[in-house]
DNA sequence: AGCATATCCTATTAATCAAGTAGGATTCAA
DNA sequence: TTGAATCCTACTTGATTAATAGGATATGCT
């Protein structure tokens, strides 16, 4: 599970949306706000207009408010606007891949573990982003020490 | 989640050398086999050899071996040796992420994403990945349909 | 000894992508 | 009309990816 940087600014910029919802934000104060550049966090926030997660209002007093509550924008759909889908296995979708000889069960390993990475990603909201209050499946998997360890 | 295609390459020919374990089994005969370019499953069989996942034997009837049994080496250590860990945000491990303001609860989130990773590649081995056995946790996330759909 | 078949090592390349930057056109409220 | 904002097109710079090239080195067989 990679993260671009731009798919991190965008969580940042969308968490940061949240806690001004439902009013709108000027692209300078959320790159103030989060320390990013302005020129790319506005066009990260053209990608997150056009996946239709955010609307933005023209002109003086204008800025980015998130299109659906924070409860009902998930983390997943956020970086699927910004960086493509999730999961892809050199460049093909986990479903379209396909082996042959000793590699033919391949394809379901690679299902599964997209299926595990949404587990997280498209089950917690904006709201629980920002807030720190994760469903639980989620919040158990951080609480085990080893989670924090790299390997 | 994102397998580059060293990383696809470096499960084939690891798949494809627990068929003929505990014999060698010789680069060209590898890349026959999956069909992958001679030279570069050179290029990856010599990654596995440095992270001592594959034993390399020079010279006529000389090849690649696993070093450890099938069972007991994991897809998730094969992906590491070749691309390297399996999850980063921004190129930082999620555990060495920190954020101000709205975003200070992301870190969480980006470890509970990479412990999700780890539950399905880490507890699968070569074994069960050549085989299609897998365990049950893993082999229920694929037991879903929708874990098939794309998004 | 000589030869065929391997691994192994160093270097190079062409294409693509990532992460921004630049400059300005357009919109809108006061 | 002006100032502050979004929006659009284009460009740059550096790194990375997916290989390929050419040969040096090792090994077993006859």
């Amino acid at each position: 599970m990679q993260v671009s940087a731009r798919g991190e600014y965008a969580v940042r910029i969308a968490v940061t949306l949240v806690a001004g919802h439902p009013n709108t934000v000027s692209a300078s104060a959320l790159a103030a706000e989060q320390q990013l550049p302005r020129k790319f966090a506005e066009v990260i926030l053209g990608d997150l207009r056009r996946a239709h997660l955010v609307e933005s209002v023209r002109g003086v007093e204008g800025g980015y408010r998130l299109a659906r509550a924070p409860g009902r924008i998930s983390v997943g759909e956020v970086l699927r606007a910004v960086d493509g889908p999730l999961s892809e296995v050199r460049g093909r979708r986990p479903e379209e891949t396909s082996y042959e000889g000793a590699a033919v069960n391949l394809p379901r390993l690679w299902v599964a573990a997209r299926a595990a990475v949404r587990s997280v990603l498209d089950e917690v909201s904006l709201a629980q982003a920002a807030s720190g209050d994760f469903p639980v499946q989620v919040a158990e998997l951080t609480s085990v020490d080893d989670a924090w360890l790299p390997r």
